[in-house]
DNA sequence: GTCTATATTACGATAGAC
DNA sequence: GTCTATCGTAATATAGAC
């Protein structure tokens, strides 16, 4: 079988504590020292997991977009009407940005300073893309509002589910589905009451 | 009347050039360095206007928030069904957005690093609370869906609107009521059609 | 108001011992 | 695998000339 756990880091656990200190300082804003000091080791102990600072940004990129991207060839993704699969990939990215809540916060706030972080921002691009053109096809079926700009509508829906990083918290028990539910839910039926 | 054009830097004009750097570069990404090259001065000529990198985001993020609290004070956002003063704020919030864009969107990327950033994110919540308040009142009225969480519409509002700052980029003769108008839409009404 | 030059600190990364 | 010590660079900020 697998060895016992270890009570020393591999690039997986260091990255889990950097990513949260990623989030609370910003990448630009957290040093090795910064890095060092949450994690308990030196600064050259760090080195040794990983050849930097931007190695401990690739992967949690990485793992986000993974996650995001997934979505997009699961069953539910490409199959039935295309306004049912935009509500899918809408409640499904919800669950995926919960469920891998810091690793997507990062991806979101990627700026474009470096090379991994300009990958990234051009593979949420391609993500977003591909959004957009299940929202056409939506459209195209007259499932959509024929007075929205399509373009307009996708940018609109991903910001406010994307937005979920800024305040949400997990805890224990939390019902994702519930709250992915409730983001579909004013994304295509909006806030008024419909008497 | 006033004296003519000087050709060279006051605070406010050399906020304009740095606010554009903090966007592109974010604000830790960014140095004197980088301010001083923007702006065609010497690093040490920036510090003659101010005291430093700090005041030039607590200039930013003031004349954001000024801007966005001004709106709970106009007559449409303190008159009428409350319903009709959250969709009046959301369109307001939306033209202010639009028109102070560097400055907003500087606001919404602090994280909490220093002082300045710690009293923008106080005050930014303060404002959260006074909309949320608005739409408590709506949904009082029996004007917004019975199932909706007040606290969670009034995020992913919110949510929406400030995910302009992530790709709106100005263009000459652009109609900020026209956009405002679809987002309210989008908001209140959803995307689905209504056969 | 702007410059060059520089003080001082902090940063990312490496060397080498244990 | 982790440490202390340190290198070289780049950062914020100041001094003082013009």
């Amino acid at each position: 079988m697998t060895t016992v756990r270890r009570d020393t880091y591999t690039p997986e656990t260091l990255l889990s504590v950097a990513v949260q200190v990623f989030i609370e300082r910003g990448y630009d804003g957290t040093s090795m020292e910064h890095l060092s000091k949450a994690a308990g080791i030196s600064k050259s102990s760090i080195y040794h997991h990983v050849a930097g600072k931007e190695e401990l940004l690739l992967r949690a990129v990485s793992r986000a977009l993974d996650g995001l991207f997934a979505v997009l060839d699961e069953p539910g993704a490409v199959r039935g009407r295309a306004v049912e699969r935009v509500e899918y990939v809408t409640r499904r990215t919800v669950e995926v940005l919960l469920g891998e809540l810091p690793y997507v916060t990062l991806l979101l706030r990627v700026r474009g300073n470096t090379r991994t972080e300009r990958w990234a921002l051009e593979r949420r691009r391609e993500f977003d893309h591909r959004v957009a053109d299940l929202l056409k096809a939506a459209a195209a079926d007259g499932d959509l509002r024929a007075d929205v700009d399509i373009r307009l509508a996708t940018r609109l829906l991903f910001g406010m589910v994307n937005s979920l990083v800024e305040w949400y918290r997990p805890h224990p028990g939390a019902d994702h589905g519930q709250l992915a539910d409730a983001v579909v839910h004013m994304a295509f039926d909006g806030l008024r009451a419909t008497p």
